[in-house]
DNA sequence: GTGAAAGCGCTAACAC
DNA sequence: GTGTTAGCGCTTTCAC
């Protein structure tokens, strides 16, 4: 096995109480004594036990964020700007992806209830907003990314209705009229706010919604296909779309080529999330940004603050970051063809 | 503070060990012992705190990946595959991402020299052959997709050599006779094994390798569109392009596009990996599938296996599993035109 | 400036 | 079938 903090204070002459406080660089100790200890732990090879660490002063200074799949790009991205906030200030962040399953993410979730980890920021989540309340109070939970209708803890977001009423205004004001929209159940408390707005931009410019023009499935690829042979097939199809996600988009894209049409001239596609392959797909895909690395540094350093505060003053607002529209090539004004 | 094991058998009016072995199923527990148990549990609301329980037992039964970067969805699948096996095993999985840094990743390494982890999987890593040598003596310490010279620790990849072998046999088989390799740094493993594939495919067709038709970059898209560049500015520039990886390949197809060329028709290029994103372009991207739920999955298994054996009995042996040239719309055969 | 010792929460020998 | 207790490796009072 390997060196305990006993092997090193045996091999320096010292006390463990001083290899310890060595190890946390405190006060009162010697240069010599610091030397002599120093030399022991090299000598030894040795490296701390954190579960003993960890268990004694009841913290591990992790923070694990679980994702509901590791395929979508956009969620790396949000761990990308979560780690970058807190590596620096002495927070390990650790990942997992709970395939959407509910079963997985309370597996994952008991790394939180047994203390492995200090934290949790869910990027989504099957739990319902009365068992996170109930949680929260006990452990430092936060989400991003996705809300919970009715959760009352610390939750980081897009605002979804105006970044959708902002997308969709903008393929009004290039003329389109006739918008799809491609979305998400019910169930999925994003798409719904990205539906809303979608609808407020349309009412606002006197524009008629039609049911034939809503798609529901999911945020997945698979969808894009299906949702945009569905639009297509209205009586009078839309001239551009509007979908929840980039990947329904590049799906759409796709559908669209394989039919013969070409994107932006014929029709116009826009995203949302602005994930890296957006600017890699042929045509380039308009978008809504989703500022990951913002989206992660928040919502990751007021869950650091919260940790340790008792529950009544943990910080469980609601908080939104500011997102963008982007046009590409696959969004071009409507031109009415003969 | 949450309750503990004592809280639980306070409650029950039974003692810790007892509470300990329902805890973990353990034999001889009467019915009735383990009923009140259970209900004090439940009333409590305990969940073992498991720093206490693995500092106890010397394992966590929890595997770290390190992966280069979180950019590349390819590394995520392997994740993913790692998970599938290890989690119905009774392994947790988390993953971190390095950046490519060799700070973070020692710092990440940390998890493994602290006992918070039983073992980490690297899928890439900056730590040369003979600290991985010594490392892997007291850690179980395992290197998936890309090996390192000289280091004898257990390391699952694909045959690189006979992958890119047979991607660019394929290649000529279609025709193809100037063909361009768009690869790695030499400090890149699986890239200097993939350009010699590339060069044996060459010689054994009688083809002459030209130095002008080789650029050295690295796996990033960004190096797509300069290494195209370059290898279209050759005397005799090439018919057809192959890739060590997928992102290079899309950054070529970009950059061919951009160009005026037709891919497919005018230029052939392949990929290497297999991405999700493959499919989802484009034209649609040929490439050499790694198998990466075979991968993930192999290498956890063997990883699991070694935890806990004295170093003289790990498995520290050199593994591949099969890959598969697949072609999609990006290669076709080579037209000689006017 | 240093050491002895208690104790974090848990498991597993051992005794009964 | 159950309880007592030592101890996993560490930090941190409290003496000195």
């Amino acid at each position: 096995m390997s060196a305990t903090i006993k092997d090193v204070a045996n091999e320096c002459g010292l006390s463990v109480a001083t290899v310890s406080r060595v190890l946390n660089n405190s006060a009162n100790v010697s240069e010599d004594s610091a030397r002599r200890v120093n030399e022991a732990i090299e000598k030894l090879g040795y490296s701390p036990n954190f579960l003993g660490r960890n268990l004694r002063k009841r913290e591990t200074n992790v923070i694990l964020v679980i994702m509901p799949t590791s395929e979508h790009s956009f969620y790396m991205k949000i761990v990308a700007g979560i780690q970058a906030y807190a590596q620096p200030r002495g927070y390990d962040i650790i990942c997992a992806s709970s395939n959407s399953t509910s079963e997985i993410e309370v597996r994952q979730m008991n790394m939180l209830f047994n203390r492995t980890v200090d934290g949790v920021i869910l990027l989504g989540t099957s739990y319902d907003a009365e068992t996170l309340n109930r949680l929260s109070k006990t452990y430092d939970i936060a989400l991003c990314c996705e809300g919970v209708d009715g959760a009352e803890l610390l939750t980081v977001v897009v605002d979804d209705e105006q970044a959708a009423y902002d997308a969709v205004r903008e393929l009004i004001r290039l003329g389109h009229r006739r918008i799809g929209f491609l979305g998400a159940n019910d169930r999925a408390v994003s798409s719904n706010f990205r539906r809303k707005g979608y609808i407020r931009a349309l009412k606002e410019s006197g524009i008629e919604v039609r049911n034939d023009l809503i798609y529901k499935g999911n945020f997945e690829y698979e969808h894009g296909a299906l949702g945009f042979d569905k639009l297509m097939s209205a009586a009078e199809p839309p001239t551009a779309i509007f979908c929840v996600s980039d990947l329904l988009a590049i799906a759409a894209i796709h559908r669209a080529v394989d039919r013969g049409l070409r994107v932006g001239d014929d029709i116009s596609i826009m995203g949302f999330d602005n994930i890296t392959m957006c600017e890699m797909m042929l045509p380039t895909v308009s978008t809504v940004e989703q500022p990951c690395s913002k989206l992660g540094e928040m919502v990751v350093r007021k869950l650091m603050s919260n940790i340790g505060l008792p529950a009544a003053s943990k910080d469980n607002g609601f908080y939104t970051v500011p997102h963008r529209v982007i046009i590409r090539e696959s969004v071009k004004p409507y031109k009415n063809r003969t």
